[in-house]
DNA sequence: TTCATAGTTCGATCCTAGTCGAAACAATAA
DNA sequence: TTATTGTTTCGACTAGGATCGAACTATGAA
């Protein structure tokens, strides 16, 4: 009767404010220290302690100790896509956590999920893809096509340092504020590398939000329009 | 202070290991009833409608009244995908519950639900009078075809009883064991005592368990395989 | 009608788990 | 060494919520 995983337990640790609140904060990617982790989640230096153990020990962070801070980051980009399915459900039956603020609008438009491109802008780059026959969905998962393997090459990219890693090369990631799909996978992340690396865009310090520049917004136009 | 959806209360919802329980035996779209999901959680039915009530106005589930019962179901199938991606995880960090009980085949193949035929055989039962002609689907509720009509008068079914009633002859009644429909109404109560008399099955006593025989079994095969 | 079953609401109890203060531990810098 | 900062451990307090007994409503059956 009882078998299979224990969501519960997993559930549970999401399921507090606090603790939420810190893997809200690591959605950006970037590794944060327990005090920070602390401030973002609003509680004290103790606490946030406490949780963060909890988390680590329940496999859904990873730890990095460095000198005398400790680093903590999502465990794999398989929690982030959880935590992203948990915001559309959250999203789509209305559980906001408060009215749609300045800063909605501009983490609907491009923001960062884990290590990969999202919002609008991610909706488009991976709408893209597949109206110009780079990537084919094969049974719900995004594949890169021959055609598509030769368009990575010409922007660059080390296909094959991308292809060898355990993690797979595409990867179709819920977008909770467009209720569709973006890519993720090493390629999602070569990808929003590239549009760094162009100085398309850039992160805001502090947030998820990707801002994009005048210039970079007419070049990823005319690279993925 | 904080943006974005608020995913610690449905993590939140979903963190309780009643509730949990709940949810995993809802995964793959069967409706449940309270009772039903009660004992699967493996709580009283008071507590068990204090957790289905939060689900339900959470968005995680809902309801569709039939009768005097209350199905519960998935609400959509995000909602089933994001169990999915929680089960995932769970697995992967190792966090299984095992707790193996005694389940009941028996009932999944063939039960009584009222007063007609449910389950595995309840469904072929259905599926056989569909795909004879005998019934046809109509807005979604089933009705007897003239085809019909002289197939119900050659079984020597009182047909005409049957249709002065104020109970409608023929009625779509959801299969918690198969996720089906299969037919309920007066001619699905009637085609169940049919069965009876016929000696092709009979009740076990104090169970909604219906027990072919062997002839019995091949009976129905040959009427309504 | 009366009885039985499905399900909810109320009230009380109990217990887990989040919280913080204080102190200890760890690692760097001067 | 001492000082400072980052982080964890311990202990105690407390609120929220899971749970169940009892009473209640609703629907269907006899």
């Amino acid at each position: 009767m009882k078998d299979g995983p224990d969501i519960a337990h997993i559930a549970a640790l999401i399921g507090d404010p606090a603790r939420a609140n810190m893997l809200t904060a690591l959605m950006g990617g970037m590794a944060l220290t327990a005090t920070e982790l602390s401030a973002e989640a609003g509680v004290t230096k103790q606490t946030a302690s406490s949780h963060l153990s909890k988390l680590e020990s329940g496999g859904l962070l990873t730890i990095r100790k460095q000198g005398r801070h400790r680093y903590y980051q999502l465990a794999d980009s398989d929690v982030a896509s959880l935590l992203e399915s948990l915001m559309g459900v959250a999203m789509r039956t209305g559980h906001m956590r408060n009215r749609p603020g300045p800063k909605d609008p501009a983490l609907r438009h491009a923001r960062v999920c884990y290590d990969h491109l999202a919002g609008d802008m991610g909706i488009r780059l991976y709408e893209s893809l597949l109206s110009k026959g780079f990537v084919q969905e094969r049974a719900g998962e995004p594949d890169l096509t021959e055609k598509g393997r030769a368009f990575v090459l010409s922007l660059g990219l080390p296909l094959d340092a991308m292809t060898n890693k355990r993690r797979p090369l595409c990867k179709a990631c819920l977008d909770w504020s467009e209720r569709r799909t973006h890519l993720a996978g090493s390629l999602g992340a070569a990808l929003l590398d590239h549009i760094y690396a162009k100085e398309w865009a850039e992160r805001r310090a502090g947030s998820r939000e990707v801002v994009f520049t005048a210039k970079g917004q007419r070049a990823f136009e005319t690279c993925f329009g």
